[in-house]
DNA sequence: AACTGACTAAATGACTATATTGGTCAATAA
DNA sequence: TTATTGACCAATATAGTCATTTAGTCAGTT
């Protein structure tokens, strides 16, 4: 029979969403796949192997769904902050990254700290892509993209995150225009030259 | 014999400092100081008040520093820089602030994270008192104190701290600069209407 | 040839014996 | 009488143990 793999995967991902990665063992997800436990290791070297294939399907996800939110007419701002709006939602909703970031607080699992630093990758070198884009459109004054979009993704989760753990939840609208105001036009009044 | 309060709590920073919290025992402050462990507990509830006596100084001794940093005369962000990099420099390369740092990473010990709070915060409420001042005197657009102390905070630490964990480090000059490009400026091209 | 699950060595964690620590208070010193 | 002390105690943390669990293997089955 065929698909097997893919059920693994399937098996694994939610067996990681659920338990997180210390919690997820090879015999249960063999169980819930209905495979031998063998047969795992005829598709994947070892445990984390397995791991770390179901964390670049759920990037390569990630990637489709911040393309998607990047509309070429719009200007640079509007695509930022629906892009990473997008992006963090996903991620906040999503089980499975709930799980992971648990677990790296809770035990700072190796591997689960690995995989939260594959998806700020993954994020950052989209967000340095497409500054680099508005830099050359003209969009933007010039910068460093890596050390802008490194800025711009923890000033996001500042914003979007952080604040809300002691203060009242910003709005969509409220957040986009704090980003047009601290990042977008400056806090300076009158200095600069039109 | 007077000088007890002070003997102890001399000797508890520097035993906090080497220790950290949970490493600091009763016991070991009494040596040190020269005095009975009961004696301690006629001045000091217990060891939490202690250790709280002892960050309420720190405390105080970073709000003079950051004062200090202030120049009336000089423009919001000049005086900005220069007191967040005195206050982190301070806190960065006080033996104190770097063990319980470390403790709560790694143990998460509730007294330790209530310090760094109450650190974050007294950084806060400098920020905001200024950023408010730096408003009334039309330096500033007009914007949320609160919510601007925290995210210009976020962001000093992250170009500050954090990108130096994977990157070369900035230097002081860079990242005055960066601050001005990316807070005082703003990123986007000929928006700005003077 | 593909797959399986009993098997093994290593890791884990429940349990317990032991030691340490925060806090008290009767005895002591001033 | 008042301030100080350190032996003492209950509570907690640590170290050591061992039965259980788990990742990964491989001889045997389909």
């Amino acid at each position: 029979m065929s698909g097997r793999k893919e059920s693994i995967l399937k098996a694994a991902e939610r067996s990681f969403a659920l338990f997180g990665y210390k919690g997820t063992t090879m015999d249960q997800v063999a169980k819930i796949a209905n495979v031998g436990k063998g047969t795992i290791y005829t598709f994947f070297k070892n445990k984390e192997e397995l791991f770390n294939e179901i964390i670049d399907q759920f990037i390569q996800r990630m990637k489709v769904i911040a393309e998607a939110a990047i509309d070429e007419n719009d200007p640079f701002f509007v695509n930022l902050h629906r892009a990473l709006y997008e992006i963090l939602s996903f991620r906040k909703e999503h089980q499975f990254t709930i799980k992971i970031t648990q677990e790296v607080k809770e035990f700072g699992t190796l591997p689960a700290k690995q995989a939260l630093g594959k998806f700020e990758d993954a994020i950052l070198s989209f967000l340095e892509k497409h500054i680099q884009l508005a830099i050359d459109k003209g969009e933007l004054v010039k910068c460093d993209p890596k050390l802008t979009a490194f800025v711009m993704l923890r000033l996001y989760i500042a914003i979007v995150f952080e604040w809300e753990q002691r203060h009242e939840p910003l709005d969509k609208e409220e957040i986009a225009s704090l980003f047009d105001l601290y990042f977008a036009n400056g806090l300076e009044k009158n200095k600069k030259t039109c």
